[in-house]
DNA sequence: CGTTCAAATATGTCCGGACAAATTATCCGG
DNA sequence: CCGGATAATTTGTCCGGACATATTTGAACG
């Protein structure tokens, strides 16, 4: 067979492994592969299209990258999802950027200790008498007393060692564990609600019983799914913002 | 060269374009290619590293997939980035997703006019005296009259065309432009803050004037950066959550 | 100096081959 | 039937080659 950049013939002059991957990707969709089973071999793939395995690989690329199926030395390409996940990427360097302050903060912690949380605090998580470090404290704006959250971090009983470490100004907690136990953040789950102030939060940040507060629960999951850490703060509604960027996965960008 | 699945010798059993990969990654971080500026060739780095084009680029597409370089036929691969971003994914099928309520809504139109917004709907557009498809309307449970927010959405002019097909239900507006007019909307800004609630949506949502509510204020923005859309959604704070759902990108999935 | 065109350059696509490494299947013995 | 060893299978890594395509560079000309 020639080889050409482009597939010859017809009006489609998109690549070979463009096209295969597409047709693939069809055949997914149609549920010809269901989610869960194997795709053709490799092999049998080069037969079937006629086409190197290299082309092959090339196209079952893109259908990895796309999240749809996942590959492994002796064993197959296996279907994960039947339609591709269109990502609107939150790009972050790290964590750090999930929840960014209008300014530099440091967190001034008030009360740590080992304990079995109260049912309220996080209601998920907990319940089951297992004790935490339970890490009580304020936000403050770095260069003046302008108190921006009150700050409670649950810390998974396993990495309760980290506490010897933990001051003021020492970074995000998540990072600490994931530095001094080598474990990693697999993902992050946030919900903000608005609900009373609780009295601790009202007093912390100089607001009335009856005012009301944002609450910004996290949660850190670990790679096993275990809950690594949990935080839960209260905002004053009056100081809060919350701006996220979005940006579409794989867009292009220009040259320039 | 022998040819082996990993690198012979030492103690480092990396494959070769990791290893390569890794090593281009350090000096672009170091700043000896600089960012804005190009890579050595494909051939260059061959004979660099004595090894053969295909290994190249496979250690080039590891600092392509990481936005770290781009590259373009002809010309070369250049430094997009001096450090790598974690990206966490907020993976969505499409933009539908960002905001999911807790149970299927429609959205009840109010009021379509296109006019010059008033200067306090969203301050950073406007203002120069361009008119907009400004739409208000309701969200509603779908099957009970209970009103999840009052929102305001304001369409670029240039896109007005959409009044003609917009209906009670008829799916996202985004969603209307981009297959009307064939564009993309490439990044979402989100604004998450509480403020007074304004007198319609205070009417509107069965609220008292000095209740508190919490806006949502998006702009979606198209390839060349202009503003397609911006929508300023108002929650009642008793009612308004917000979750997400962050998963590491690239993060390796088990095989079972 | 600016424009045009051809040549050189650099990446993209596709082929084929070989060996390595991980997994799965099969066979044999207890 | 179960466990261990071996063979077969499947993907991963790396080599080399060839042609296509897009861009850049340099030379010639007005």
């Amino acid at each position: 067979m020639t080889q050409t950049g482009k597939a010859n013939g017809g009006s489609d002059d998109r690549p070979q492994y463009v096209r295969i991957g597409d047709q693939l990707r069809d055949r997914i969709a149609r549920g010809d592969y269901a989610v869960g089973a194997l795709l053709p071999t490799e092999g049998e793939l080069c037969e079937e299209f006629k086409i190197s395995r290299h082309t092959v690989r090339e196209a079952l690329r893109l259908l990895t990258d796309a999240g749809l199926i996942q590959r492994r030395q002796g064993s197959g390409s296996r279907v994960l999802a039947a339609q591709p996940h269109q990502n609107y990427v939150h790009a972050m360097r790290s964590l750090d950027q999930l929840f960014l302050y209008a300014s530099d903060t440091r967190f001034v912690i008030r009360d740590m200790s080992v304990a079995v949380p109260e049912p309220t605090l996080f209601p998920e998580i907990g319940g089951d008498g297992a004790e935490w470090l339970i890490v009580r404290g304020l936000r403050l704006e770095r260069d003046e007393d302008i108190p921006i959250c009150d700050s409670t971090v649950m810390v998974n009983a396993a990495y309760a060692g980290i506490a010897d470490v933990l001051a003021e100004g020492s970074g995000a907690i998540y990072r600490l564990i994931e530095d001094r136990y080598g474990i990693e953040v697999l993902e992050v789950v946030q919900d903000i609600t608005v609900s009373p102030i609780t009295a601790q939060a009202a007093k912390s940040l100089g607001k009335k019983k009856d005012d009301a507060a944002v609450q910004v629960r996290r949660r850190y999951l670990g790679t096993d799914g275990s809950v690594i850490l949990a935080s839960v703060n209260h905002h004053p509604t009056d100081r809060f913002s919350y701006t996220m960027h979005l940006r579409r996965e794989g867009a292009k960008r220009s040259w320039v």
